[in-house]
DNA sequence: ACGGCTTTTACC
DNA sequence: TGGTAAAAG
């Protein structure tokens, strides 16, 4: 499974930042007088008081584990707070948290390549940072070392009582006559501490971090001194670090693998895996796992900081455990609805907050046939292209799932044979950006299907939202009409057959932010109460976007957008796919909200990454209808590119051979 | 009758 | 590719 990747030669400094029990913080800050009591957050679940996916420290302590059912916990801890996760559409409902996690990022997005590795962690690649500082202003010259490094652990160090730690802390930091590496990684000591500060005095959470040579190293580092710490791994503590290390506590190999080496092999921790050479390394999981077995029993480890900071899917699921699995295909379609208005919704959010399209949607399923021996038969998955529109992702949700209901039953559906779902999730992939750059489509399609809303009275419209879950500050808020929307399309529809083929032909370009208002089919466009549902984006963020103003009436190209999507019969023929690549750029016209940052990091981030996509073809009517000049630009994205994806070659020259129609932003 | 729910990655 | 499995938090 894991892949091989050669240590490049030079020292990187490499840091992974942990949040500490991050939903717990993110509660506690919703509810400050929670702060410094064992507090744990639950979801939602009648039975035996829900599950835990988040402990305070102070509960850590006495006892309560994650994965402890809310009872026992109570039990473990009587005085244990206990918080649930929000609810929104009958299922839990994440996004508190994954804005909370997005103000970090942004903030430590500011200091070098950044990944968001999950909702709470963040790998960053300082090492120019580091070099930057060890030329500029090595610990060595400082007057002062910052007080959260001095507290930092460095492995190999001895632990002395008292001040004195301090004070080896600093003199590792400042040595003299430090081996080049040590002296970068002291440099990270001191930019991940500010950083830790910086995060914390702007969003009140703490984290814990590691600082290596290496994502492994640095991930491992920093779960080791938790909570709000941090801990370095010089090179020469690699060894002892690794050698009594059970290999089933390193990345990749907490699962099937790590079990194998431990009962096919013999091996407990990394140190037995050095034994073993490569060939039989690969002899036993092959050339790929085998040679990247044997790299990391040494330490290495050459996978690179992807400068991440946005996600690469949107899913939204639901289990439906034992008597609650579904068993009619109304119920299945009720929830998959559910399921489709939330991915919507942030779908729609992504399109507004970020300028990215999804253009895959995926519905996955787990299920059952009582009744017989095969009854545990993996249910298919399915996806075909993602049509924008909540009922339109509903529709073709549904219709995936009967096609894979049909298959998963055999070819002669067996009459009488019961299935049950014990789990729906849809799914939202192959997120692209929109180019937008200099270029005057977006501001085009912003000014055509903005729609009325909220302009100069007050912004009534906007106060009229309802808060399904725990919505404040940061969280989500949904339209009524939203809500009224999913109404519609419920249990009383007919069944109709799945067409995979014509699924795969409907095809829908909608490359626009406020395209956003189709998310929403309520018909009454006139009533809409605008495009703000996004996560946090306040009005304060429409700042820029006054065309809303004019343009009272049905946009003509949502109109035509809309008709298009609506009747894929009349879809024309379909051309060659095209694949855009190109150093993007893009302007700036994103909201002042505090989304914004991210967004932008995400800019300034891949500024000079290439970026490729595919264009799925373009209705020639809605083509026709554009301007010439927005007609023209579409045609230079539209220009076939070779070198789609051609591996992790680097900055490879296809940047600049499309550079011209994207200059690359000033730094 | 499962800890739910999300997301990423590698493989065929 | 699309679909699957493993892994992680």
């Amino acid at each position: 499974m894991p892949v091989a990747r050669p240590e490049t030669s030079d020292a990187r400094v490499i840091a992974h930042v942990d949040m500490d029990c991050f939903y717990v913080q993110v509660e506690q800050r919703k509810q400050p007088e929670l702060r410094g009591l064992p507090t744990a957050v639950v979801q939602y679940n009648e039975w035996q008081g829900g599950g835990l996916i988040a402990v305070s420290y102070e509960a850590r302590k006495c006892g309560v584990k994650r994965s402890m059912r809310g009872d026992e916990a109570k039990a473990a801890c009587p005085e244990i707070q206990l918080v649930q996760v929000p609810v929104a559409r009958g299922k839990a409902d994440l996004n508190t948290y994954r804005s909370a996690g997005s103000e970090v990022v942004s903030i430590l997005a500011l200091s070098g390549k950044c990944e968001r590795a999950s909702i709470d962690e963040v790998y960053l690649d300082l090492t120019d940072a580091a070099e930057s500082m060890l030329a500029d202003a090595p610990p060595e010259s400082l007057e002062s070392i910052d007080e959260e490094a001095l507290k930092s652990h460095i492995l190999g160090m001895r632990r002395e009582d008292g001040d004195d730690f301090k004070e080896s802390v600093r003199d590792w930091i400042c040595r003299k006559d430090a081996d080049r590496r040590d002296k970068l990684l002291a440099c990270g000591i001191i930019i991940v501490a500010a950083l830790r500060k910086q995060v914390l005095k702007e969003t009140e959470f703490s984290c814990s971090a590691g600082i290596a040579h290496n994502k492994m190293l640095a991930k491992l580092a920093s779960g080791m001194n938790k909570p709000a710490q941090q801990t370095v791994v010089p090179y020469s503590a690699v060894q002892e670090l690794l050698s009594s290390l059970p290999v089933k506590k390193m990345k990749q190999l907490g699962g099937k693998l790590g079990t194998s080496l431990q009962t096919d092999l013999g091996i407990d921790t990394v140190g037995d895996l050095l034994q073993f050479s490569e060939t039989k390394l690969q002899e036993h999981y092959g050339i790929n796992t085998g040679t990247w077995l044997w790299n990391i029993a040494r330490g290495i480890s050459g996978e690179e900081v992807q400068g991440r900071l946005l996600p690469k899917s949107h899913g939204s699921g639901k289990t439906f455990p034992g008597p609650r699995a579904l068993k009619s295909l109304s119920n299945v379609q009720h929830w998959l609805n559910q399921l489709s208005e939330e991915l919507s919704e942030r779908l729609s959010s992504d399109l507004e907050q970020n300028k990215r399209i999804a253009s895959t949607l995926t519905l996955h399923a787990s299920a059952f046939r009582s009744r017989d021996s095969d009854s545990h038969k993996k249910f298919p998955s399915k996806s075909c292209p993602l049509r924008y529109g909540v009922t339109k992702v509903q529709e073709d949700a549904f219709n995936l799932f009967q096609a894979a209901l049909r298959e998963y039953m055999g070819p002669f559906g067996n009459k009488q044979e019961t299935w049950r779902i014990t789990g729906l999730s849809v799914s939202a992939s192959k997120i692209v950006d929109i180019p937008s750059g200099t270029s005057s489509i977006m501001r085009y399609f912003q000014s055509q299907s903005t729609v009325p809303s909220c302009s100069a009275d007050g912004c009534v419209q906007e106060h009229i939202v309802n808060a399904p879950s725990a919505s404040e500050g940061c969280s989500e808020q949904r339209s009524v009409e939203t809500q009224a929307a999913s109404l519609e399309g419920d249990t009383g529809a007919t069944y109709t057959l799945p067409d995979l083929d014509n699924l795969h032909k409907n095809i829908d370009l909608i490359p626009e932010k406020d395209m956003s208002c189709l998310l929403n089919e309520t018909t009454d466009f006139q009533t809409q109460s605008g495009s703000n549902k996004g996560t946090q984006t306040k009005r304060i963020g429409r700042k820029t976007n006054n065309a809303k103003e004019k343009n009272q009436g049905m946009p003509s190209i949502v109109d035509i957008f809309k008709n298009y999507t609506a009747t894929p019969q009349s879809k024309q023929e379909t051309r060659e796919d095209s694949t855009v690549s190109s150093t993007s750029k893009r302007a700036n016209f994103s909201s002042r909200s505090s989304h914004s940052s991210e967004v932008n990091q995400e800019v300034e981030e891949r500024r000079e990454t290439e970026w490729s996509y595919k264009i799925g073809e373009i209705d020639q009517s809605v083509f026709d209808e554009l301007p010439a000049e927005i007609q023209r630009e579409f045609r230079s994205l539209l220009r076939p590119n070779k070198q789609l994806k051609a591996g992790k070659s680097k900055g490879d020259g296809s940047a600049s051979s499309i550079a011209h129609y994207f200059p690359p932003l000033n730094r």
